[in-house]
DNA sequence: AAATGTTATCTTGAATTCAAGTTAATCATG
DNA sequence: CATGATTAACTTGAATTCAAGATAACATTT
C-alpha cells in the first residue's frame, strides 16, 4: 500500500478514462503512454548533453551513423535516411547544414553518378568522438537510476516489442 | 544458435560500435535505442488509425485530453499544454486549427479574465468518441503480438524508468 | 541500342514546433 | 491602493520535417 497514491502522469490519465469510460479497457494506454513519455523525456535529456558540444540531436545522429560505419566514414544519402527513418528531403536539408558547418564533405560516387557520397570531415570526426563520450556517459548516468536487472528486463521486453513492430503487418 | 544472426536494427548498431569503439561500453544504447525506435514505430501505427477518422495525432491528443477531463469537457490552454508537454505557442496554434474545424469552442473564464477556456463542441465530442474506440482497438491489436505477461513486465519496467525520468535531477 | 521502368537525390510548399518576446490581468506586499 | 512580481495567452520568426513532384542516371528487356 505504498504505491497507490502518488503515481505518475500516465496513472492520472488512466484514472480519468476509468471514470469517464468505464466500459473501455484502456489498459494498453498504460504501456504505450509510458513508452511515449519515456521517449520524450529521454530525448530531452540526451539533447542537453548534445548541446554541450554545440550539436542538436539530429546532427549527432547523422555524424554518429557515419562514424560507426567505419573508415572511410562514408555513406550514400539513401543509406543515411534509411537508417535514420527520415525522408530523402529531410536528409537533403540535414546534409546541407552539416556541410555548411564543415563536419561533412561530399564527393561523387565512382559507382553511381546519381549518388554523391557523404564523408565525415576531420573536424566532424573529432567533434563526434568527443560528443560520443559525453553521450555514452550521459546514457549510463540516466540508466543508473534503475537496478541493472530492471534495465536488462526492460531491454528484453523492448526487443520483443520492436521485433513485433518491425514485422510487416502485426 | 537461432538468435545470433537476425537481430533488429539496434543490434546492428551495437555491432558497429563494438567494432569501431571496443573501448566504450555502449550497452545503454541498446535500451535507449530500442525505446526510441519503438516510440517512433508506435506513433506511426497510431497515426494510421487517427487518419481513418480525419485526425492527426496531435488533434486526437488535444480532443482526448478535453474528453477525459469529464463534463463540461473544458480546460484552460495552460492545463492543455502542460499535460501535453508542448509550449504555449504550440497550443495557441493547435487551438486555432481545432476551432476552425469546429471541434472546440472558446469562452471567457469567469474566474480569470486572462484565460479563455476551451471546450469540446458537440461535433468534437462525437468525433472523439468514435476515434477513441478505433484507437483503443488499435492499441490492443498492436500489443496482442506479445504475451500478456511480457506486456505487464514491460509496463512495470517503463513505470520505473518514467519515475526516474520525471524526478528532477537523476 | 531504344524503350520502359526503377532508383537516387533534390526541390518546393506546407505543416508543426519551439524560443523569445509581448500584452494584459492577477497576486502579493508594503 | 500602489508597486513589483508573476501568470496566461498570444505573436513572431526561425528550425525541422514531410509529401509530392522533378530530374537525372541506372537497369532491364526487347
Amino acid at each position: 500500500m505504498s504505491d497507490a497514491l502518488p503515481g505518475d502522469a500516465v496513472d492520472r490519465i488512466l484514472e480519468q478514462w476509468a471514470r469517464e469510460r468505464p466500459d473501455l479497457d484502456v489498459s494498453p494506454m498504460g504501456v504505450i503512454g509510458r513508452l511515449s513519455r519515456c521517449a520524450a523525456l529521454l530525448s530531452q535529456r540526451l539533447d542537453g548533453v548534445f548541446a554541450e558540444y554545440g550539436l542538436s540531436g539530429w546532427e549527432f545522429d547523422v555524424l554518429a551513423t557515419l562514424r560507426r560505419a567505419g573508415a572511410p566514414y562514408q555513406l550514400a544519402p539513401t543509406e543515411l535516411f534509411s537508417s535514420l527513418m527520415v525522408t530523402s528531403g529531410t536528409m537533403t536539408h540535414r546534409l546541407k547544414v552539416l556541410e555548411s558547418k564543415g563536419w561533412i564533405v561530399r564527393e561523387a560516387s565512382n559507382q553511381d553518378a546519381r549518388s554523391t557520397l557523404v564523408r565525415l570531415s576531420g573536424d566532424g570526426f573529432a567533434l563526434l568522438e568527443r560528443a560520443l563520450e559525453g553521450h555514452v556517459a550521459n546514457e549510463h548516468a540516466i540508466l543508473s537510476a534503475l537496478p541493472a536487472r530492471s534495465v536488462d528486463a526492460l531491454e528484453k521486453r523492448l526487443a520483443e516489442l520492436l521485433a513485433a513492430l518491425e514485422t510487416p503487418r502485426g
